[in-house]
DNA sequence: GCAGGCGTCAACCAAATGGTTAAACCCTTT
DNA sequence: AAAGGGTTTAACCATTTGGTTGACGCCTGC
């Protein structure tokens, strides 16, 4: 599909997912947002070297040159795309884990709210590893852009909790990691799951939206030290 | 690097990085393994779409041609590699996870196996979840070549757990998923952890081996009934 | 020692792909 | 209504890339 020999015309608006607009009738670069839109899709669906500038335009609607006049060239687009995306995911990770909150409230907050904005972003996690294991040189850049550290708040209230060495005190940043990889495991390995477990796409859904509920039980249970 | 303009004669094994043998001087086709190393290591390391034939080419030590000759195309070569590790790792888990041993045997035989063998292989995970979720069409294929199917015995172990209702029963699929979860999430993330962990290799490295013996006490806190 | 075939290679090819260009288009300003 | 500038387009280009081809080498069996 969106085949297009070299030296043949292109830049119909057949192929569109979008409804086709009058063109530029509209308010101040309404386009870009669209590139914006449709890169997201092509770029998560199909990585950065799998995804293709011509897929991209088809899909916003607009001719392929249109793509290198808002973004210079197919990377600085990528990372447009994605530091939006990664950012939009710490952001709120990042805001619900270093709040104030005790933490018997903060669990059962994060697992929910987290596992929302996954339920509406389902591809978001995978297509964040992927690129970040491939690549993973401008990390710097997009934590200091979104002002990402080091959850001290998170981390401090875990270390707490063993204050009386009853068990066997594991660094808090195990249980930080434990708290992200059960959330979005399931995301990441969604094909392989559904397979495994022979869940539909319902079944997969309601299984997901089981574990806002199991997850804080879970977890709780699993630091109780008394 | 490994550039190589169209027309221009190619072949040289200057960028090999196997040590240069006598060609074919050896014993049945030792040819077609180092393929599937370089393959290996190169779709590994670029997924699929970013991998270039002429790299793995190169990689082996040999002419490009020759990848055709013993797979007749790039897919086909993808798909060795990919079934023999993907089913590497299905296989090593599900021995384990369906033998007879006793739950509080299985769990920590689980994490210490399981995370021994990722140490080994620490892209695998990423590499799998990638092409997993931009292709799993295969993916029945490959369940039914290597018998992959819903891992019951565990299942069932978790089920009895709840018998006597106590905690609110979760499915058993849910700590099937926790348990998986807990295992790969850190390989998933790697590059994401050591930077909000501010670990560096070693550390990491040492992080990982921690969790042998942290998560099977972790896991087990949490599905304790008493 | 020569016929046949597997393995290997340099060279080649067609399509795909990221990127560029020059002209048109349309809106605003004067 | 003409000038001017941001926006959009069709056509074009250079390079990359997966894949093919024809020949050569070398070992084996006769």
């Amino acid at each position: 599909m969106n085949s297009n020999r070299s030296n043949v015309p292109q830049g119909g608006r057949e192929s569109s997912d979008l409804p086709a607009q009058s063109p530029q009738a509209n308010r101040e670069s309404e386009t870009e947002q669209r590139i914006l839109d449709a890169a997201r899709q092509v770029f998560i669906l199909n990585g950065f070297s799998g995804a293709r500038m011509q897929a991209i335009a088809d899909k916003a609607g607009i001719n392929k040159a249109m793509l290198h006049y808002y973004y210079r060239n197919k990377q600085k687009l990528f990372d447009a795309v994605f530091t939006e995306a990664l950012g939009k995911i710490l952001h709120v990770v990042f805001a619900i884990v270093e709040s104030d909150a005790p933490l018997d409230d903060k669990i059962p907050l994060f697992f929910n709210e987290y596992i929302g904005i996954l339920q509406r972003h389902p591809h978001m996690p995978a297509f964040v590893v992927n690129e970040v294991n491939q690549n993973g040189n401008w990390l710097p850049e997009i934590f200091k852009k979104h002002g990402v550290h080091k959850p001290k708040k998170l981390l401090q209230q875990f270390a707490e909790i063993y204050q009386q060495p009853e068990l066997d005190c594991p660094r808090p940043e195990h249980l930080m990691v434990n708290m992200l990889g059960l959330a979005l495991f399931p995301f990441l390995a969604a094909p392989l799951l559904k397979r495994v477990l022979n869940m539909d796409d319902a079944d997969f859904a309601a299984f997901l939206e089981e574990r806002k509920t199991h997850l804080p039980a879970f977890f709780q249970q699993a630091i109780k030290t008394t």
